[in-house]
DNA sequence: CGATTCATGTAACGGGTTACATGATTCG
DNA sequence: CGAATCATGTAACCCGTTACATGAATCG
């Protein structure tokens, strides 16, 4: 579960130095290094929510005439709010849920040979992953530990499938030594 | 986020080949190693789900004269779902959400010192969470590839998070040799 | 005898997503 | 000129948690 109290850290974050409209944020929470997913929605209730608590101000700008964006800055109330959580959240240590792990405890009932298929199919879905973060943070260049992090996770876990599926191949091979294919003359 | 359909697939797992009641289902849910974490409430919710869709078959028993067990069963068409989830979830790479992270990309916005401080007790936790695996952990003796997983995972955050801190000490020396205290006369 | 365990649920609430609504502008 | 981009929101719905309700049995 990603709580709620980190979508407001993130958005405090990012609010951080850098005064920005919901739009602007939207797009940097798309951003493939983004820690945590915020939906659209999501984040302008999040904004408003802020305002009512009068962690931010809002001034109305107009670009040519385009569509008036809502810049939110943060008040010194904001500041302190996010100061708050940041030390929290940085000593705290939340148990991440993996979603991702649950299907591979049930992988012995489903035949070898079909599991090396599917993780296959994972492993690669895994390295363009891998390849999409990379370039994302190349961009970043290693200025945040968190992308550092990401990355490194990212890799770990195409190490791990990689490893899991070599393992899996050895013991298909060696089960296949008394297995010599469907031959009907050896049914009874 | 943790899906809807991860919580099903995990439920369905643990009910293939081992017929259980809600209660007892609670229990392993709330066990150290459960990749993601079902709610007591909600668990019972997706039972009466399955029973709805004939996932399940119920039936009643009772232990001398405790409260009635109502033990699930799986239904070949609950059997058929799980199978379907289970290859497609097998096959599937969905980044994860690192909740833990946010903070990490903020840490250069307080003083160096006390991040060390913060850093250190979240390192801290993140070791006794790798002991309670660890611990957790034995009682299965690596039969299920998704508890190895959980497992490296812990341990990959753990390094991750030593040199972190490894790192951050090392630039507070370096800084520490043109910051000589805050003697008085040396401040115009 | 009071607290915990066994055992199942429901109702209310909170939080987040999907989908919808609006409207000007710029790009192909 | 149609599609995508810029820009902000709301309403309905879905999912999950918290808290509550019940009641026998066992443990300390």
């Amino acid at each position: 579960m990603v709580y709620k109290d980190d979508k407001e850290l993130f958005l405090l974050g990012l609010l951080h130095g850098h005064d920005s409209h919901g739009y602007e944020l939207n797009t940097l929470l798309a951003h493939p290094t983004a820690p945590i997913r915020i939906g659209k929605a999501n984040a302008y209730q999040i904004l408003a929510r802020f305002e009512d608590r009068g962690w931010t101000t809002v001034t109305e700008t107009r670009d040519g005439n385009r569509p008036p964006r809502r810049v939110y800055t943060l008040t010194p109330a904001g500041e302190e709010a996010f100061n708050r959580m940041l030390r929290s959240r940085l000593a705290t240590h939340a148990p991440t849920e993996h979603a991702n792990v649950v299907a591979l405890n049930f992988l012995e009932l489903l035949p070898r040979a079909e599991v090396l298929v599917l993780l296959t199919q994972r492993l690669a879905a895994a390295q363009s992953y891998v390849r999409e973060l990379r370039l994302a943070a190349g961009d970043d260049a290693g200025q945040h530990y968190g992308v550092d992090y990401l990355l490194r996770h990212a890799e770990f876990e195409e190490r791990w499938l990689t490893d899991l599926i070599a393992d899996l191949s050895a013991q298909a091979e060696a089960d296949s030594s008394h297995e010599a294919g469907h031959d009907p003359s050896t049914l009874a």
